[in-house]
DNA sequence: AAAACGGGGGC
DNA sequence: GCCCCAGTTTT
């Protein structure tokens, strides 16, 4: 009953849910790999830039890291990453025939991507029910009492035995926007907040 | 289990 | 100037 309380809520206050402007794997993996660590109004427009001039997988297969590198500068771990980026779309052209591949142990193959950018990948590019499990995922999740863990692989199973499975895929979207704008990592809104009547407030 | 990677934004 | 951020890899 709380849990679907809490999901009901969470749908009524984001209707649209996480907005993703464009669902394509290859797009969606790229540009999660750039989210990392990485708020989005800093990710969104390099992605877009990015994307302008290298915008399919044989496209930044063959791009120089140098110029790839220039293009995603503001975002965090951009060296690395630069790299990691050309070196999943070689792998992906090379060795699935330039298609995203659509299983958690392929993807978990990909240098640069782990659970969380998979099941990303997975549940928003491929509809499949996963949860993505995130800082935010992990961090309300815990504070409102819906699982006890400490490590979020325990929360990603938790979570799948609490709450029932056509929210899976949407768990993230909606707990990120929760997680950014109400439910802070430091100084959460409680007051006015809409989970006000059934959270915990472990805060 | 903990450190390292890292520039940008909020305060 | 200090702290935190749509994680993953390495030690």
């Amino acid at each position: 009953m709380y849990v679907e309380q809490v999901f009901s809520r969470l749908k009524e206050l984001y209707p649209n849910g996480y907005f993703h402007a464009n669902r394509d794997p290859f797009y969606l993996l790229i540009s999660t790999v750039l989210s990392q660590r990485t708020r989005d109004e800093v990710t969104i427009p390099a992605t877009q830039d990015l994307f302008e001039v290298f915008g399919t997988v044989q496209e930044l297969a063959g791009a120089d890291v140098d110029e790839v590198r220039e293009l995603i500068r503001n975002v965090g771990f951009y060296r690395v990453k630069s790299h990691r980026i050309i070196d999943i779309s070689r792998m992906i052209l090379q060795d699935y025939g330039g298609v995203v591949p659509n299983s958690i142990d392929e993807l978990l193959k990909l240098p640069g991507v782990g659970r969380k950018t998979a099941n990303c990948v997975l549940g928003y590019g491929y509809e499949q029910d996963v949860i993505a499990v995130d800082t935010h995922v992990h961090r309300i999740s815990n504070r409102m009492g819906l699982v006890d863990t400490s490590e979020p692989d325990e929360t990603e199973k938790e979570l799948e035995k609490v709450v029932s499975k056509q929210d899976w895929k949407d768990i993230n979207g909606l707990m990120v926007l929760f997680g950014q704008n109400v439910c802070r990592p430091v100084s959460p809104k409680c007051g006015g907040c809409i989970m006000n009547d059934i959270c915990p407030k472990i805060i």
